[in-house]
Formats: C-alpha cells, structure tokens, sequence
DNA sequence: TTGACAACTTACTAACTAGTAAGTAAAATC
DNA sequence: GATTTTACTTACTAGTTAGTAAGTTGTCAA
C-alpha cells in the first residue's frame, strides 16, 4: 500500500481551509477525500465524526496560536509590531484565496454547529481577545498606543473588525480589508 | 381550504429569520413547511428555487433600508442620531435571539452559495456602506464626529467590526457586543 | 515466522436535500 | 354558470449526507 505521510495531518489542513472557505455546513467528507485519494471511510477512521473532526482543527489552532504568542519571535516584540503582527495572520487568511477566520466562520453558524464544536470557539476566541488586551494595555502603557476606553473593549472592536472585514472583502474586495487595518492602525498608534 | 393570509410574506419572514440564525447551508425548505404547517411543495410554488427564496430576502431588505434612510424619520436625525439609529438595527438583531447581520452571515458563507445571491449581498453591503460613509461624512463637517482618515475607511471599519460583534456575542455573550459599539462611538463622537 | 496493529477499502444504511409533476379545491374573473 | 387562476397537496426522484460494519493489506515488533 502507498502511504501517504502523516494522513490525519493532511486531514486536518484540508478541514481547516474548508472551514475558512466554505464554513461547516458548506463541505463534506467527500470533498476531503476526493483531495486526499482515498475514500470517505478513511476520513471517519481518523475523526469519527464531524464534530471531532472540527474540533481538532480548533485545538490545534488554539495550540498554534500559544506556541506563537510564547515565542520569542512575536514575544519579543515591541507592542506596535505584535499588533502588526496580529494584523499580518488576517492578511495572510484573505491573500491565501479569501479565506476568513476560523472563529469567525463558525460564529456565523454557531446555532448549526454541534455543541462541542462551539465551546472550542469560545476558547479560541477568548485566548486571541485576552492577548489582544494585553497587547493593547502594554503598548498604551508604554505610550505606543493611545485609546479611549479599556484595551478589553478596543481588542473586542478590532479583533470583530478584523473578522467581519475578512467576510466583507469577499463581497467588495481586497481593498476594503485593508481599508480596515489601516483605518484601525491609525485609531490606535500615536502620530 | 383554510387561507393563510399573505403565504408569501410569512416565508419570507421566517427565511430571513433562519438565515440570520443558521445560515443558508444552515436551513432547509422542511424548517419553512413545517413552522408555517404547509408540505415542502408550497415554498416551492412561491420560491422555485432556494436561491430564488435568499435573493428575495435580501432584495426585500434593500427595498426597506432605502425606505428607511429617505423617510424623514432618519433623513431628518442630526449624525450622532443617526449613527445611533445604526447601531441600533444590530442592538435588535442581537436582541432577537442572537441573530447576525444578513451581509455578514451570507459573506461568512459566501464561497458556499449560489452566484446571484452573492450579487444580491455585494448590492446591500454597498448601499449601506454609502449611507454610512456620509453619514460619517456629515457629522465630521458639522463638528459632531472626529476621526482619522477617510470617511469610507470608518465606515468600513464600524460597519465590519459590528457585523463581527455579532456573530463573536453568540461565543462571548451580549456584553462583547455592547462593549464594540461603546467603543465604536467613542472612537468617533467628539467628546 | 507469526501475529498484532494501523490504515485503509468495499459495501452499505438511513436520513435528509432541493426540486418536480400531476392532481385538487377554493376563489376570482369573464 | 363556465373557466381560469391561485395556492396548495400527494407522491415522487435523484443526489448527497454523515456514519458504520466487515474485510484487506502492508508494516512492524516479538
């Protein structure tokens, strides 16, 4: 038998830039497997069930994102570049064929997704806004940044921003995305 | 036969519904039928198609936002009252058992769906993008608003970051949603 | 060399999907 | 009063869905 490396890896990227394409109720297990030639039944052997399957896509994002967040490469960073950093994952998302965020996509469906699925959201997304207001809190602290209110709302608008510029590019393009960054980059960095 | 007055109007009215609460790939004719206690078939008589049924929504909700911005009730508000009118058609959706934004739950799905509902979006998006452009536009030379950059860069940001509050207050609870909103009209209003 | 195990395939099911064709009954129109 | 139209129902199809059970084969460890 041809072995294909690290199938349940493979897996996994495909679900998740279906996830970010066509959301959960919008691809099957047909369309990991006709990419993957093989047949459907070697997808459950992996992940039972949809839900499972999801839901390791979201743990291993979350995983992802904290192996990022304590690396020194984005550690190390001073509060405006880890914003440009943040920035820099969404970009990347609409570059690689307008895909949206993860968390996003599934908020969307949230009443149509199975209940498991839905708390890994929640964690992914309060892991992302928690060190988003971090950022935010370090950089006016530091005389970087400068907002009104608390970095806890400031992170809640931008990271929601972000999410729906993602959506909103697909209908009216790039351009808008951008328009948003940028329009969030200068609400919040010092002139 | 027992008439239900105005057939079509009720599935219009309960489409619209699902679509904010579970999204296109997220409802079938059967949710229709069985709320309004008609058999598949009738949908089908008044819709054709599903893609029929979702551009009749959104097409109908255009008819009503342009009703509502050229009635005096909202032609006639100061900015700061308008941009509160805004904020609140999202306060009611998520007020009405967490419903999202027709624009931002179609777009989440949008590589998902069929092409002349896409079209359908891209035209509602716009046109409340206009509205809220000069809107911005308005309050900034009367003095009521302030803000960095161009007016359609804001409204591009408010627009997508409260589209995305509501779909991130079905994970994280109401507060996240009213906190993005806070924050939107501190960022503009001058003080 | 044998036996266990991993990674599949084949073959299937039950439920649901959008969509259609033909028939029916009430109501509006001529 | 006859005919057409509206708004359905009944009955169906073809395709897709997630999911399962049983069998197969290559690989690896004892």
């Amino acid at each position: 038998m041809v072995k294909i490396e690290n199938s349940k890896r493979t897996i996994l990227n495909l679900a998740e830039s279906l996830l970010q394409d066509k959301g959960f109720n919008g691809f099957s297990y047909a369309d990991i497997s006709s990419q993957l030639g093989v047949k459907n039944a070697a997808i459950h052997y992996h992940f039972p069930s949809k839900e499972d399957l999801a839901c390791a896509v979201i743990q291993r994002y979350r995983e992802r994102f904290k192996l990022w967040i304590n690396n020194s490469r984005v550690k190390d960073l001073n509060p405006e570049e880890k914003l440009n950093w943040f920035f820099s994952i969404y970009s990347n998302f609409r570059a690689d064929n307008g895909k949206v965020c993860l968390v996003g996509s599934l908020e969307a469906e949230f009443n149509s997704i199975p209940e498991g699925l839905r708390k890994e959201v929640e964690g992914l997304n309060k892991e992302m806004l928690v060190w988003l207001e971090a950022t935010l809190n370090e950089g006016r602290e530091a005389g970087a940044f400068q907002f009104n209110g608390t970095p806890a709302s400031k992170a809640a608008l931008i990271y929601s921003s972000v999410q729906g510029a993602l959506q909103m590019a697909r209908a009216l393009g790039t351009k808008k995305f951008r328009d948003v960054v940028e329009q969030n980059k200068q609400d919040v960095l010092v002139a």
